[in-house]
DNA sequence: ATTAGGG
DNA sequence: CCCTAAT
C-alpha cells in the first residue's frame, strides 16, 4: 500500500533517501568536486538517461530488484544489469543524433565509466554535498563561470552523501548498523537530471549521464567542441508526466527537452519553483536561512538513514526585509499553505495518486523533485503492510528534511555554496529532529499509545499515515497542549519551520504559553488573554464565543479546535491535491494574522487610554495588554485610531463585531479629552 | 524601542 | 496591519 503524501506547506526540502546503490568512484568524485570547487562546473545537473533505460528495459525484473522489496542482495546483479542497461541507454541516446561526431567518444567514455563503476560495487556513497556530474563537453566540463549565478541553470540539485571512505568504513564495521549492506541498497534514490549540451554547430547534442549525485563521474573522453554552459539544459526525466516505469521517452525527447532556458519554466510543466537560481544566489550576504517548513516524510526503515538530499530553491527572489522573518511560524492559513497558485506541479498529482510502489515511481518522484522541486507532497511513498502476526510493517522510502533557504553572494564560489548547503543540511539533520506521525492529518501526540490504539494498525487507514520530520526543539513543549490557550502556534507546529536550526531562532514560538496566573487585577486592564482574545476576557463571554478572533483561519476546524488547528482539518486527500503553497512565501515574512479586537479588548483599551491618555501606547500595552503578546503598542495605537474613526461614523458604516456604543462614546470622550490636554501642553504648558 | 501618521 | 520617519 502506498501512502499519499501529505501536503505540506513547503514544498522544498532535501530528500533523505535510503542508501543509494550505485557504486561510486572516489576518484571520479574528487575530480568532479574539484572542478566544482573551482567553479568550473555549470551546475548540479545530473543525468540519467541510463536510469531511464534501466527502467524502461525491464520493469518487472529490474525494477523489482532495484526496489528491493525483498531487500535482497541485488548489488552486483543490479550493477551488472545496470551497466548493461546503461550502455544500451547510452547507445540510444547517442544514436539519437546519428551522425554525431561525438557519438563515439562519448559512448566509449560512458562504457568506461560504467566499467569503472562496476568495479567498485560496494562503494556506495559519495562525497558530501557534491556529486554532480556535469560534463559539459565531456571532458571539458567547465562551463563558463557564469553558471549558477547567471541562472543558466534554473535548477540545481544538491545531494548529500557519506563519503566513499566513510561508507567503506561503515560497511566493515561490525557494529555499524548502517553499513552499506546490500540489503540497504534497495533503491536508487538519487535523482537524476539530464543535461544536454548543444554543440556549437548545433548539429547535435549530447547527453551526459551521471550516475547519481553521489557518484559524480568525470568523463574523460574529449568531447567535440561544444558550446558550454549556455546550451546546457536540464532535462527532467519525466516528460510531461511521471512516466510509467517503462516508458521514458528517451530518444525522442532528448532533443526536445533541450528547451530554451527561457522557457524552461514551462518546458516540463515543472518549473523551478524550487531551485536555486541566480537570483536566489545573489543576496549580498552570506547567510543561510533555513526553514523547517513542512516536512515530508517518506519512508523506509529509518535505520537506513542514508542521506542524499536535494535542495531546491525557488527562483523567486525575496527580499527579506523584516528581521523577524521567522518570528511567527504560525501558519496563517492565509499563508498560502493552501494556496496552490501556480506551483502545482502537474506531476505531483500523478505522483500522489500513483499507487505503484515501484522503483520507477519513486524515481519519478525523485526526479520530479529534483527537477521541479515543487512539492513535498510527492516524494515517496510509504508502504505499509499488516501481517498476520499483528505487526505493522512499514517502510519509509525517504524522509524529507525541511526546506532550506540559502543566501549566498553570487560571487561566492561553488565550493562555498556547497559548504553552505552542507552546513545547512548538517544543521538540520543534526539539529535535532524528531519524527512526527500524522494519522489522517492529525498528529499523534501520545507516544504511549500503541499502534493499535492509535489506529495505525488498521490497514484501511494506512493511506493516511504520514511521517514527518520536525524540529525537535519543540518536542518538549508541544506535548503540553493546553487547550485553554489555544495557540496559533500549534497550527504550524506541524510545519513549524526552523526550530532547531542554528541560524534561526530555535524556538520560534512567538506566543508561548504563558501561565501567568494573574489576569485579574487592574480590573479589565490587565488583559491577559494569552493570545486568544477570548479566553480570559473578563467580560463579554458571549461575544467571545461567538466572535472569536476568527480571521483568516479557515473555518474548517470546529470552533473548539479553531485555535488548535487552524490550517489543518483538511482531508489529506485534499491536501495532497493542493499544490503547494505559493512560491516562496515562507521566505517572506508573512503578514501577521489579523486578529480583530474583541469587545473586551476594546474595553480594556479604552480603559487604559482613559487613564493614561493617548501617546503612551507602550504604557497602555504594559498595563492592559501585557499578556497579549500579539498586541503590540503599535497595534493598540492603530486600534485606537480605528476606534476613534468608528465612533465617528454611523453605525451602518461600521463593520465587524459591533462595539458597544457606550464604549465608542467613551472613546470619543477620551480622545477629545486627551487631545485637548495635548493641545494645552503644546500651547501653554501647565503652569501649576 | 517608541511614537505618529500615512497606506 | 504594514511601513516609515522621527524621536
Amino acid at each position: 500500500m502506498v501512502f499519499k503524501k501529505k501536503f505540506e506547506c513547503s514544498s522544498n526540502g532535501y530528500q533523505v533517501p535510503a542508501m543509494p546503490q550505485i557504486p561510486i568512484s572516489a576518484k571520479g568524485k574528487r575530480s568532479v568536486r574539484r572542478k566544482v570547487v573551482d567553479n568550473q562546473m555549470c551546475a548540479f545537473d545530473l543525468l540519467i538517461a541510463v536510469a531511464r533505460k534501466i527502467l524502461e528495459r525491464d520493469n518487472s525484473s529490474t525494477v523489482n530488484s532495484i526496489v528491493g522489496n525483498s531487500n535482497q542482495n541485488v548489488k552486483q546483479e543490479q550493477l551488472d544489469e545496470e551497466k548493461f542497461c546503461k550502455d544500451e541507454a547510452f547507445y540510444q541516446v547517442s544514436c539519437n543524433e546519428s551522425t554525431s561526431t561525438s557519438e563515439l567518444p562519448i559512448q566509449r567514455q560512458v562504457i568506461q565509466t560504467l566499467e569503472e563503476r562496476s568495479q567498485i560495487p560496494n562503494a556506495t556513497a559519495s562525497g558530501p554535498t557534491s556529486a554532480i556530474v556535469k560534463s559539459d563537453a565531456l571532458n571539458k566540463d567547465t562551463c563558463t563561470g557564469d553558471s549558477i549565478a547567471n541562472g543558466s541553470k534554473e535548477e540545481f540539485a544538491y545531494s548529500l552523501g557519506t563519503t566513499a571512505k566513510k561508507c567503506c568504513t561503515e560497511s566493515h564495521s561490525p557494529g555499524s548498523p548502517e553499513s552499506c549492506d546490500a540489503d540497504m541498497v534497495d533503491e536508487i534514490k538519487t535523482p537524476f537530471l539530464v543535461e544536454q549540451h548543444e554543440a556549437e554547430t548545433g548539429m547535435f547534442k549530447n547527453i551526459q549521464h551521471a550516475w547519481n549525485l553521489d557518484n559524480p563521474k568525470e568523463l574523460d573522453a574529449k568531447p567535440p567542441a561544444l558550446s558550454s554552459s549556455d546550451s546546457s539544459i536540464e532535462m527532467p526525466l519525466h516528460g510531461h508526466h511521471i512516466p510509467p516505469i517503462s516508458s521514458f521517452p528517451i530518444c525522442e525527447d532528448n532533443m526536445e527537452l533541450a528547451v530554451d532556458r527561457d522557457d524552461d519554466e514551462n518546458s516540463f510543466g515543472c518549473t523551478n519553483p524550487s531551485t536555486i537560481t541566480s537570483k536566489a544566489l545573489k543576496p549580498q550576504y552570506h547567510k543561510i536561512r533555513k526553514l523547517f517548513s513542512r516536512t515530508d516524510v517518506e519512508t523506509k526503515p529509518a535505520s537506513h538513514s542514508r542521506k542524499i538530499c536535494h535542495a531546491r530553491r525557488r527562483t523567486q527572489r525575496s527580499l527579506f526585509k523584516r528581521r523577524k522573518v521567522f518570528e511567527h511560524c504560525s501558519i496563517s492559513p492565509s499563508d498560502g499553505g493552501i494556496s496552490s497558485k501556480g506551483f502545482c506541479n502537474p506531476f505531483e498529482k500523478e505522483i500522489n495518486y500513483n499507487t505503484n510502489n515501484s522503483y520507477a515511481v519513486l524515481h519519478g518522484v525523485y526526479i520530479s523533485f529534483a527537477a521541479n522541486c515543487t512539492s513535498s507532497s510527492a516524494t515517496g511513498q510509504i508502504a505499509l503492510h499488516k501481517s498476520e502476526d499483528f505487526h505493522v510493517k512499514l517502510s519509509i522510502k525517504s524522509f524529507k528534511v525541511p526546506e532550506l533557504f540559502i543566501e549566498i553572494p553570487e560571487t561566492a564560489t561553488v565550493g562555498s555554496l556547497k559548504r553552505t548547503v552542507m552546513e545547512a543540511v548538517t544543521a538540520i539533520l543534526g539539529g535535532g529532529l524528531h519524527v512526527g506521525v500524522l494519522l489522517q492529518g492529525k498528529k499523534v501526540r501520545d507516544d504511549n499509545k500503541t499502534l493499535l490504539q492509535a489506529g495505525i494498525s488498521h490497514v484501511d487507514k494506512m493511506d493516511n499515515l504520514v511521517f514527518m520530520l520536525e524540529p525537535s526543539s519543540r518536542g518538549a513543549s508541544l506535548p503540553v497542549t493546553n487547550l485553554e490557550y489555544p495557540r496559533p502556534l500549534f497550527p504550524c507546529d506541524a510545519t513549524e519551520p526552523l526550530a532547531g536550526l542554528p541560524a534561526v531562532s530555535p524556538a520560534p514560538a512567538p506566543e508561548i504559553f504563558n501561565p501567568s496566573p494573574e489576569p485579574q487585577l487592574n480590573s479589565a486592564l490587565n488583559f491577559s488573554e494569552s493570545d486568544h482574545d477570548s479566553v480570559y476576557s473578563p467580560m463579554d463571554t458571549k461575544l467571545l464565543n461567538k466572535a472569536p478572533a476568527a480571521p483568516p483561519t479557515p473555518p474548517t476546524t470546529a470552533s473548539n479546535s479553531r485555535a488548535l488547528v487552524p490550517v489543518p482539518a483538511m482531508r489529506i486527500e485534499a491536501l495532497s491535491m493542493v499544490p503547494l503553497r505559493k512560491p516562496r512565501r515562507s521566505e517572506l515574512p508573512q503578514r501577521r494574522i489579523r486578529r480583530p479586537f474583541s469587545v473586551s479588548e476594546v474595553e480594556a483599551l479604552v480603559q487604559a487610554v482613559e487613564k493614561l491618555g493617548t501617546g503612551r501606547w507602550r504604557d497602555v500595552k504594559l498595563q492592559a495588554f501585557d499578556n497579549a503578546k500579539h498586541r503590540t503598542y503599535v497595534d493598540l495605537k492603530d486600534k485606537w485610531k480605528t476606534l476613534v474613526h468608528t465612533a465617528r461614523i454611523s453605525p451602518q458604516q461600521r463593520r465587524g463585531e459591533p462595539v458597544p456604543q457606550e464604549l465608542l462614546d467613551r472613546v470619543l470622550a477620551t480622545h477629545a479629552y486627551w487631545s485637548q490636554q495635548q493641545a494645552k501642553l503644546h500651547f501653554k504648558p501647565p503652569l501649576p
